[in-house]
Formats: structure tokens, C-alpha cells, sequence
DNA sequence: ACCAGTCAAGGAAGC
DNA sequence: GCTTCCTTGACTGGT
């Protein structure tokens, strides 16, 4: 088991790579020729960031999510922008080949999580064509990199949606997923919600499962929030069985105060895997401080076996 | 140099 | 049918 980064390491942040972005108030504020060229420079920066980070991952074995933000205004319907259209394209695609290269050296396990304003059941259509065109763009980024079209680089979100019965979301759910290019749809998989009303394990592995055949990634706190019947033994399982590859699971502890669902700086609980092999994401604020501070308080965390040894 | 306010998104909840 | 809140990190603009 590895534990995974979530997008930005503090680390590096402290060494001066810090992501940028830009707003579509700003970019449509300044001349179109001054506003892209501030864009490229920015998109750039965000991508030599994204090649230093995995490098940093590998080094301490780790397995990296890309941040979701990388690209800003490109799939904004009204800032009307490609990478095409960018002054530093040729600079950009280099960025992609150097990426490429480092992941083809290193191995590191990449990911991703669209943001939460991502919908394929939303009733409104244009949510959905927006959605389609962010997770496949994500995709084609994932393909320009040279990851693979399955769940060895999993593309993690929400259904985020609570519009009907289970099955009527699931079905309109789906039939939106059917749209996504082939590639974007070999990557998709599915996440446990932790506020009540919505999408429970149980829920997804009964229901939305069986129809789509996505795999659910189980998320340790949100199971603790809304666990609608099942212990985490159970919840971790089955979601463990809708994965045809390595999972990547989340890992996450409550920060103190009112708020169960907000998430904690450091994680002190042990990690309990029930004997299941997955990797995991630390969803903790201080980042590669908190997995660094885990894996001092847990040495034998995401120790595994010679092949030799967990054969016998 | 610093800090408070702004920005962007979809959906839920409360008037 | 409005507004507000949720969330996040970086940008923006004023001091």
C-alpha cells in the first residue's frame, strides 16, 4: 500500500512551486493578447509544479493526485481558450513530454479528482455538457502524458446529485457517462458521499454499481459519517470488489470542533487495511508533512511484502 | 510586506 | 425565486 498526495506538496511549496490560476474576471478584464499570454505563463508554471511534485512523490514512494486546477479558463465555455491559442504552446507541449518522461522513469501512480461542481446526473443539460467537456479534457491530458486508459490512473468524483430515486439518478447518470470519450469512460470511477441524504456505499454497490460496472472508491471518513448499516470491514470490502485493479481508496480524520465532515491536519489513527491491498490518498491538510508525520508514527505503514514472501 | 476581500463552480437550504 | 452557504487556494487591490 502507498500512501498518496493530494496536488500540492508543502515542501515544494516552501521551495517557491506554487500553483497559479486565473479568473475569468481578470482574463476578460485585460486585452485578449495580454490576457493570454499572463494564461500560458501561468499554465506553464502549473505544469513544471505538477513534474517537480511527482518527482518529490517518487522519492518518497508515494502515489500522486493531480491537482484539478491545473488549467485554468480552458474549459470555460465564455473565455473561449485552447492551449492552441497560447503563446507558449511549444513550450507547453515540451512540459508534457518532460512530464511524460518522468512518470515513465519513475512509475508513480497518478490520479485525479474533478471538482465537485463536476454533474453527469444533473437534470440541467448544460451542467452535463459542461462536465463532459472538463472530465474529457482531464482525460486527453491524462492520454498526453502517456497514462494508461484504465484504473491504474483513476479519475475520482461524486454523482453529486439527488434528483429522483436511486435508479432514475443512476440511469440518467449513466447515459450521460455513455457520452464521455472511450478513454475518459476507462477511467471514471465513483465515490462514497458523507453527508446523510446522499450516496451511501451501500447504496452505490447495490445500486449504482450493478447497472455501470464503475468501481467505488471507498473514502474512510465519509463511510464514518454516513455508514447507512455497515461497519467499515464491510463498506471497505465491498468496494474493494468493484475494483479490477489496485484500488485507490481516501483516507481522512476529522478536524476538532462542530464540523465531522472538515478535514484534519494530521492523521494519528492507525489505518486499518483489513487486509486488502489498495493504495490511499491522505485527504489532510498539512499534506506531505501529515503522510511524512504518519508514516514516523506507523513505520510499518504501506510496508509490503516481497512477492516471494506474500506468496508463502 | 501584508491583509482582507474576491473569485469560481452546482446544489441544498432557508426565506 | 431569490440569497446564502459550502469549499479551496491563489489572486487582487488597498493600506
Amino acid at each position: 500500500m502507498k500512501p498518496g498526495l493530494c496536488c500540492i506538496s508543502l515542501t515544494l511549496k516552501e521551495q517557491g512551486y506554487s500553483f497559479q490560476t486565473m479568473t475569468y474576471k481578470r482574463f476578460s478584464s485585460l486585452p485578449r493578447e495580454e490576457a493570454l499570454e499572463i494564461l500560458g505563463d501561468r499554465i506553464l508554471n502549473n505544469l513544471v509544479v505538477t513534474n517537480k511534485t511527482i518527482e518529490f512523490c517518487h522519492e518518497n514512494n508515494w502515489v500522486y493526485r493531480v491537482s484539478s486546477d491545473l488549467f485554468p479558463l480552458i474549459t470555460y465555455d465564455e473565455a473561449n481558450v485552447s492551449l492552441e491559442d497560447l503563446p507558449n504552446h511549444d513550450e507547453i507541449q515540451d512540459e508534457f513530454d518532460n512530464i511524460e518522461q518522468t512518470i515513465k522513469n519513475t512509475n508513480v501512480r497518478v490520479s485525479a479528482h474533478p471538482s465537485e461542481y463536476n454533474s453527469l446526473a444533473s437534470l440541467s443539460d448544460k451542467v452535463v455538457e459542461k462536465t463532459i467537456t472538463e472530465l474529457n479534457f482531464y482525460s486527453s491530458f491524462f492520454d498526453r502524458i502517456g497514462l494508461p486508459a484504465d484504473y491504474r490512473s483513476p479519475m475520482n468524483f461524486h454523482i453529486h446529485n439527488n434528483n429522483g430515486t436511486r435508479e432514475e439518478i443512476t440511469q440518467r447518470f449513466y447515459s450521460n457517462f455513455k457520452k464521455l470519450d472511450e478513454n475518459c469512460q476507462k477511467r471514471i470511477v465513483i465515490e462514497n458521499d458523507d453527508k446523510l441524504n446522499c450516496w451511501s456505499v451501500k447504496e452505490l454497490v447495490d445500486i449504482f454499481h450493478p447497472i455501470t460496472n464503475i468501481p467505488i472508491t471507498f473514502d474512510y471518513l465519509h463511510h464514518k459519517c454516513h455508514p447507512n448499516g455497515l461497519t467499515e470491514c464491510e463498506a471497505i470490502n465491498m468496494c474493494y470488489d468493484t475494483w479490477q485493479t489496485k484500488p485507490l481508496f481516501h483516507y481522512s480524520e476529522s478536524r476538532e470542533g462542530n464540523n465531522p465532515r472538515a478535514h484534519a491536519d494530521y492523521a494519528y489513527n492507525p489505518i486499518e487495511n483489513y487486509g486488502l491491498e489498495f493504495d490511499c490518498d491522505f485527504e489532510i491538510k498539512a499534506k506531505c508533512h501529515a503522510i511524512k508525520k504518519y508514516q514516523e508514527l506507523y513505520p510499518l505503514f504501506g510496508y509490503c511484502l516481497p512477492p516471494t514472501m506474500a506468496a508463502n
